[in-house]
DNA sequence: CGCAAATAGATTACGCGACATATATGCCAC
DNA sequence: GTGGCATATATGTCGCGTAATCTATTTGCG
């Protein structure tokens, strides 16, 4: 005799179970960078959008809140990955850019990631996308996560 | 000019964005009982299915991967939640109660999960919920958590 | 019976992720 | 310029989440 789980409460699970099993994939994917799937975040930013503060970095973060992403670049830059200086106009300001090193495993990374949208598509298949991006755009619209999400796309 | 971030790669940053936030709002509501979501997890399914082995509470965990919850436990122990007793048949085995005080706990649980699910169904709210869940639930099937997932379901 | 393999659980190490607090710098009013 | 407030970053603490390794116990095979 099932519990009979009621449908939102499924679906709730589902994110969760989706989000830890995507993170698992991605981090044993990325181990022979030695990186994890938030470093690779950060590293696909910078990509993008160099040079930027640290301040800017975490508007843009979807894995964290935003808060205090500067332990997360530490990593990067002990690793020869990621390079800070210090603004000249304004001495709070840390301006990140990427080393060659970090711009060579950029690519690395989007190469690793191809392989996760691929899975993403697959279970997509035969399936109405805005359904679904619909949803989850709406349960984060006005949060924070939704909106570094948000800023991402429009920039 | 927008960088036009493809549905795919959307979809993967929304289904973060989703777990991050609605963790977060969870993790603010439970504050005032002085528990984690993931011990409110711990709660509830052992309120569903006490008594129960450390090792087959982790196959029923969605929020973490199973290898070793015993220092999720130890927490829930320590806070006077959960009862640890040592099988009397196999002394690998140790079996999980739900105190008196961690059984009350369990009600107040429920309540405030409500909240959140109040939530997901607005985001819900004029969409078709087969399409989201038939894609997470493909998305997962044959990986620990949707595992997991199933057997709550089933159990 | 005796020993190897399997199993349950504990322990450890590392990197987040959230929150609170601290420090340093800029800026504005006056 | 100085006091006061806002901003940018750093740091401390806690609780996961993953994975690897270790120990104790049971079981299975001869």
């Amino acid at each position: 005799m099932p519990h009979r789980m009621r449908p939102t409460e499924e679906l709730r699970y589902l994110i969760l179970a989706a989000q830890r099993e995507g993170n698992r994939l991605l981090l044993q994917a990325l181990r022979p960078l030695g990186i994890t799937p938030s470093q690779a975040e950060v590293i696909r930013i910078l990509q993008d959008h160099q040079p930027l503060a640290l301040n800017s970095l975490g508007d843009l973060l979807v894995c964290e809140s935003g808060n205090s992403p500067s332990r997360l670049v530490d990593r990067l830059t002990s690793a020869g990955l990621v390079d800070r200086q210090i603004s000249a106009f304004d001495r709070r300001h840390v301006e990140l850019t990427l080393t060659e090193e970090g711009r060579r495993l950029a690519g690395q990374i989007t190469a690793i990631e191809e392989d996760l949208y691929r899975s993403i598509d697959a279970a997509v298949e035969g399936r109405d996308t805005d359904q679904i991006t619909g949803f989850l755009r709406a349960f984060v619209a006005d949060l924070p996560a939704g909106r570094a999400l948000a800023r991402r796309i429009a920039s």
